[in-house]
DNA sequence: CTGAAAGCGCTAACAG
DNA sequence: CTGTTAGCGCTTTCAG
């Protein structure tokens, strides 16, 4: 391996000016700089980060932590999405991404602790279990970080704009005519506080006194979760006209739980995700949802991160980005009246028939 | 920050006992190596990675280059998974992962000096642009190099049963009935070879004589190259029995296309895609596939890497990760002779309906 | 068993 | 403008 001495020898010069020349310092004459600059390149010189690291203290690395219970964290859309966001931005600015894990070399660790060996120069965080002390210690340790649908004092937030996202939605739902509206809501977390204050913002509105019960929870993206989901919404007195799922994945898998019941969406019940994601685009009819600029909130955490680090803005910013209704077919006016007997008539021939299958 | 210069004053002994202690060499006695983790803990003492690595040339990072063209690497559901495999192994051993990209610092650079610059220990790449220079440079190298679906001198190589997969598929169609069956196949990549491969063994076996035109070519996942596979697909002088898309999501976009043409399926048509996502359990009727490994693909090619930079493996090893046959509800028998009548009718009014739809 | 000393490759005062 | 020197924090001989 070529270091800066082997360069300094080749050119008859000390090491420093070789590492002024390397690092574009002002005081080393054009002359000996390019020299240096061209032995350095006839040498297939590459610097060596660890050591610079070292005496530096920084390592244009920027940890992100992505991790859920499930440990899907990657393959969920959202988040891989938010990550390209984040990966792209980074890698414009000449930062490296490392992932924060609770193990490294040996031994198990916190992630504070795993961050600290790496010397990470400031991190991004976009995990739903925000209250895992690790977590918490990780957003009160002096690190540049910055959360995404999360709010904390001493660290910076990218917002998706959820508030807007559920109350917009609502809005047209109601505005197609439906009154009799559930909201399938997410894990116990800020943005399913959020989402929900702009669920009874667009009610109250509208004149639409709220329920609990038009509040029942669905976890994320679980085939399980949202099959029983749709279980529970069933039990009711009446079936909603239309049904609000906290994501995408939740949404459709809905529907296909919907269906097993003889229920049809959009006529006799609408139903809209959130998120935007592709898949909503590939079934047929398309999902109405609210599309998040996933790619756009992992870019500005990313770049905040970056500046925070490198000091030029402050901590403690709060960033909002915008989200958008997608108008899709799986919302349309609400069943009539009348069509509620030929409904219930159908949904108990499904049973029947889920009956007769189970028992085979 | 805590050094073990500190430990070694608060314990009263060297630095370089300190050390031994904290990496369990046996040539330290019990009594004093108590003394110094328990004055480690005390004081919060966290190891410098930079610094040891500086010394003993060793980062615990492997790099994970995921490119494609699109710059869609992470946002591909295959991808994502694999990536998600290589991460939970990388960490089970210990490992951080790093993406490879072309910039760092200040400054551009090749996969290759990325690498070295931040001395990562050995690479796993599993991105469709193998013939990009820099990519040869790397497999080069004498980094320790996993590729995944990608065959070469010098490297390991985790590979999906490609073959197997298109030719179980292909088997299978045909038990359905179908002898007018059209693969569109994917990139021009060694993994398509493979496939084709694949398609033209279960054809010959089963006495069904292929012809170039049973090929064409359709881009992964691209909404707009799958329609137009479709456009190229439906211009022949009949319309197949069964299509074979390049993946899952492509088979989907498929169907759409298939759908705007009048066309249903699998009463018409029947399609199949390639990978197993979840996509193809949402949409319904749910999609006939093989379903790929892909989190087996990633730890395979992690585990690999690390037994490879440990050097408790040969390099050159190839290894091979089965693949499974979904029946789902897209592949049917095919249509008899006299539904083509009918067919090529609703194809008729579909056309109407989309030129009408073009001139408004 | 323990410690002194050199070195990993680079940066940053400071003096010339 | 250039070079000397002293680190950055840790590992690793080698001598005691």
């Amino acid at each position: 391996m070529v270091t800066i001495y082997d360069i300094a020898n080749a050119c008859g010069c000390s090491s420093s000016t070789v590492s002024k020349a390397l690092n574009n310092y002002p005081d080393v004459s054009v002359k000996t700089k390019e020299r240096i600059l061209k032995k350095a390149k006839e040498l297939g010189f590459v610097p060596n980060l660890q050591a610079r690291a070292l005496s530096t203290n920084k390592t244009w690395n920027i940890g992100v932590l992505f991790e859920d219970k499930s440990n899907s964290g990657l393959t969920h859309y959202f988040f891989s999405q938010v990550l390209q966001g984040v990966k792209e931005q980074a890698e414009e600015k000449g930062y490296d991404i490392t992932f924060i894990s609770k193990n490294l070399g040996d031994d198990e660790m916190s992630y504070l602790e795993h961050c600290n060996r790496r010397k990470i120069d400031g991190v991004v965080i976009a995990c739903i279990e925000f209250d895992d002390p690790q977590v918490k210690e990780l957003m009160d340790s002096d690190l540049a970080v910055v959360a995404i649908d999360y709010l904390s004092d001493n660290i910076s937030s990218i917002m998706s704009d959820n508030v807007k996202g559920l109350y917009d939605l609502t809005k047209y739902i109601i505005s197609l005519g439906h009154r009799d509206i559930m909201y399938a809501f997410g894990h116990d977390v800020y943005v399913t506080e959020e989402r929900i204050r702009g669920f009874k913002k667009a009610l109250s509105e509208e004149g639409i006194p709220f329920h609990e019960d038009m509040l029942v929870q669905s976890k994320y993206g679980k085939k399980k979760d949202n099959f029983d989901a749709v279980e529970v919404i069933l039990k009711r007195n009446s079936v909603p006209t239309a049904i609000i799922f906290p994501d995408d994945y939740s949404a459709i898998w809905g529907i296909n739980a919907l269906r097993s019941h003889g229920i049809k969406v959009p006529e006799d019940v609408s139903v809209a995700g959130f998120d935007g994601v592709e898949i909503g685009e590939m079934v047929y009819p398309r999902l109405t949802t609210i599309k998040q600029n996933t790619s756009r909130l992992g870019k500005e955490a990313s770049l905040k991160c970056i500046n925070m680090l490198e000091s030029k803005t402050n901590n403690n910013t709060i960033i909002t980005v915008g989200v958008e209704l997608i108008e899709g077919g799986t919302c349309k006016a609400p069943r009539s009246l009348g069509e509620d007997a030929k409904l219930i008539e159908r949904m108990k021939s499904a049973k029947a028939i889920r009956v007769k299958n189970e028992k085979e």
